[in-house]
DNA sequence: TAGATTGTTAATCGATTAACAATC
DNA sequence: TAGATTGTTAATCGATTAACAATC
């Protein structure tokens, strides 16, 4: 296996991909796949798939292929898929109800622990058996338990102190879905949802589409 | 300006960045900016930003830099942001709930014209004025209007078909929040918000912190 | 063993950065 | 005009693809 830390951000983003694929292949009891195969199923080209597993290690085997499970199981662990994180909502509008519920039915592994707002319809409310709490009573509520993911929720105003918040209490990760840029300690990992951005590519490729 | 259709995907996923930090600059009432300014702002190398920008035509001025508001309103126009858009809602659960809103709220010129979901407890109810219709009349719906997107918010397993009707009732574009990958004719625009992709990475990145 | 397919190096392609002449 | 800053070409860097020897 090389050194971690050169990987880049490229390959790393196909990973879910690929456990995508091998899901499906599992369900249809295929054991084994070349990387030709897989290519064809995938769109990324044969020498890319190689490239991209030979990045953490020989997972192949010459003149066989891939084993469908092991390769499975390794990308899972690769991505930290084997642990289960803590998280916690910030902002219960529809989009933190959304993904409370989402995460709840759909992804094992992420479980919602605390969900916060400040508007006060929404505290009490339950979602999953969730309580919605008080906004004020997250900074004891981070101290109290340790949180792994920070979901933020809220509008563009409150984004930068939610996510100060969040790496005050010790989250590892924040998952970002306020339409702006966070300043965060280089320690903490984040990822951005841009869901307006995402719209407005679509828009321009709407427009160029014969390009 | 250079010919169309040459323009890299990774220029346009910049395009809708470029536009949040000018409306920041805006509201501060700045006139003008420098790409070596806007570089300290938005994180891009000036170099990239000149690069970026003269993929479009001269939108600057030698030693004076940028004119904000005119930069503002040609990358609008670059992403078709000066039209309007027509959109229909496939799957109204939470999500669909939380991005008809958002829509609503947030993003002037995108406009939710109807909603379908199959389940009879949501068809009837009305979100911002939009009544849930039943799935079985989407197709009629798309002949006797002119949509210009639509949004898939089911399961896995409807998505494909979703997207052929859509297809077929002759959208432009469909934004995908279904985990997996569509089928496309490659005349209709694709975006896709794979948000267990999302997680995923940030799970990588929660446990590779320090490279 | 012969055939298949990986792992890996080398070649290519594309995107980013640097440099600087053009020009406001 | 002198200074600033773009537009644009050239250099660099990184990621993808091709090729093939290693090997199961």
């Amino acid at each position: 296996m090389k050194e971690s830390g050169k990987i880049s951000k490229a390959v790393i983003k196909r990973l879910p991909r690929y456990l995508r694929y091998l899901e499906e292949l599992i369900k249809k009891d295929v054991d084994r796949i070349s990387s030709n195969e897989l290519s064809g199923l995938i769109g990324y080209t044969a020498s890319q798939i190689r490239q991209d597993l030979n990045n953490f290690g020989g997972f192949g085997q010459q003149g066989y292929g891939y084993n469908v499970k092991a390769l499975h199981v390794e990308i899972s662990k690769i991505l930290g898929l084997d642990q289960t994180y803590k998280m916690v909502i910030i902002g219960c509008g529809n989009l933190g109800q959304a993904l409370a519920n989402y995460t709840h039915y759909y992804k094992a592994g992420f479980i919602v622990c605390g969900m916060f707002d400040v508007n006060p319809r929404l505290v009490g409310l339950r979602i999953n058996d969730i309580e919605v709490m008080d906004y004020s009573l997250l900074d004891e509520y981070l101290e109290q338990n340790s949180i792994d993911i920070g979901i933020i929720c809220t509008n563009k105003g409150s984004a930068q102190e939610v996510a100060d918040k969040l790496i005050l209490g010790k989250v590892r990760g924040i998952w970002n879905f306020a339409p702006m840029d966070l300043t965060i300690s280089d320690d903490v990992a984040l990822e951005n949802v841009h869901l307006s951005d995402s719209l407005q590519s679509l828009a321009y490729h709407i427009n160029h589409r014969d390009d």
